[in-house]
DNA sequence: GCCAACGTTGGC
DNA sequence: GCCAACGTTGGC
């Protein structure tokens, strides 16, 4: 089993938006990096576990967890030129842009700030901590994502 | 293949 | 709203 971390923008879908969907089930459309399309593609499976982090909002931080429930299949957004993530290069014959879907397990008890984040030395590492990091789809390793559950019931 | 221009991300 | 950092595009 691995760990991801998953950007969103609340305004756009946040964690309430998840866990109130039929099924309590979405498709992680709408990614257009190659990187992130690349572990959804390869890497993701069946069963991980994955932090619902709000970005670009009043405090970007961890506000739940998710699990894959299904592994990458072509995003049709690309396809459809009402979308906003249409991408004329993508065609259903050989489609570009991957997505999967994934389904609410529960909020974290609180927020887990970024900011609070980057207090912690032992998550240093962590992609999302690094410069100009833009990843909106990252590997979380085992430790960190414990390390950071660990964190929940403090304050 | 280089690289300047441009658009996007996302914290602050 | 600002702007640093980054990815992509396209002329050459």
């Amino acid at each position: 089993m691995r760990y991801w971390l998953m950007k969103s923008e609340p305004g756009e879908f946040s964690i309430d938006n998840l866990e109130q969907r039929p099924q309590q089930t979405e498709p992680w459309d709408g990614v257009r990096n190659y990187q992130a399309r690349n572990f959804m593609r390869d890497a993701m499976r069946v069963g991980d576990q994955a932090f619902f982090y709000h970005s670009n909002c009043k405090t970007p931080g961890i506000g739940g967890i998710m699990e894959v429930v299904r592994e990458g299949y072509p995003d049709h957004t690309a396809f459809d030129p009402d979308s906003k993530h249409f991408d004329p290069k993508s065609n259903p014959e050989e489609p570009r842009w991957m997505m999967v879907d994934v389904k609410y397990v529960r909020h974290t008890e609180r927020v887990i700030s970024l900011a609070e984040l980057k207090e912690h030395d032992e998550l240093a590492g962590m992609k999302l901590l690094q410069k100009g990091n833009r990843l909106s789809v990252m590997p979380v390793s085992e430790h960190e994502w414990f390390y950071i559950l660990g964190l929940e019931d403090h304050s």
